[in-house]
DNA sequence: TTTATTGTTGAATGATCGTTCCACAATGCA
DNA sequence: TGCATTGTGGAACGATCATTCAACAATAAA
């Protein structure tokens, strides 16, 4: 997962995989299959792993303005401290325009993600923590918008203060 | 350019982009060198033909805010016709973190963009369009982060109505 | 027309890729 | 201990890649 994190589909090899796990070439294809079919499991251990802890901020207790703040600054974070953005982000720049399976995986897992925005928002509307004028519908695209942002600008590169300005900014909406 | 636009730097061959120039094998490579060459070639034509797009409208007449409208709102409509995202935001996830070379384009490129916003949000602050309590650089590195955010979805095959929503949100920012 | 230079085409080269074949070790069972 | 099955490691295969070589055509100069 590492490896095709940082790397990128296409620019990881089979070897860089068999070097990274220090399996056996032939364990690895026992166990996984072939390059795509390893990667799809790599990206559906990717929903578990990684995306699995934004859920779990976004429904956790609380405030669910509070929540949404958490969620955010813990991307980035943890975007600051390794710069290889979100698998699913690279992998929707990098392959999806040309492979459907993956591009299946990787819409329904980001799906995910903007719809526990949603409910997070819903939820904040119901406790009076936001004007119930705004759709909950367009601030979780927007969320879901800023954190795709934040993982390119991460990827490049840009200063921890950069980032920390971009998602100040942007968490400003919800003080409206 | 609109191969390594669609397909990206890997998957491009450089059979594709005989085939796609209608050109020989052997006067591309006399005319732009090896493909890493070629592509920053590429990608400084890119600069100058579709980046430029965007420092006019920046940097035109008319109100300053109505001006990052219509920047924001080009970018939008262009995404929703070919879904390819914008050829610096997918080389920067693709392979900025290990190419040097190209990655000092795409940095480069991508701040002349960022100055831009930064100098129409001046621009609008001195207009009286703008509070002058907001950062303007804070301002730039937001939208910047928004038009990352808008490339990415718009690659992800995001719905017209989606993506109109997303920069509508980001847009209230300016209403403050 | 002859010659020198430039540009083009097809085939070849070496490297790397994903994938598979095959021999061998390890393990579980009798 | 003997045997059958499963898992492992190295070498090989075919395909594709970027790149270059060498023969050929086109053009300009004299």
């Amino acid at each position: 997962m590492q490896t095709f994190w940082t790397q990128g589909y296409d620019a990881t090899s089979y070897g860089d995989l068999v070097e990274a796990t220090g399996l056996g070439r032939q364990s690895l294809y026992q166990a996984f299959g072939d390059k795509q079919a390893l990667f799809t499991t790599v990206l559906r251990h990717y929903g578990q792993r990684v995306t699995q802890q934004s859920l779990e901020v976004l429904s956790g207790d609380g405030s669910p303005i509070e929540r949404i703040r958490q969620w955010l600054n813990r991307l980035r974070t943890r975007s600051e401290v390794h710069r290889n953005g979100c698998l699913f982000t690279n992998t929707a720049v990098e392959i999806v325009p040309h492979d459907p399976d993956v591009a299946a995986i990787v819409q329904r897992e980001l799906k995910r993600v903007e719809s526990a925005l949603c409910r997070t928002l819903q939820q904040a509307i119901e406790a009076g923590e936001l004007s119930g004028e705004e759709y909950v519908g367009e601030l979780a695209t927007y969320f879901f918008g800023i954190a795709q942002g934040l993982m390119v600008m991460g990827r490049l590169g840009m200063s921890r203060s950069k980032l920390k300005r971009y998602t100040d900014a942007a968490l400003t909406m919800l003080e409206t």
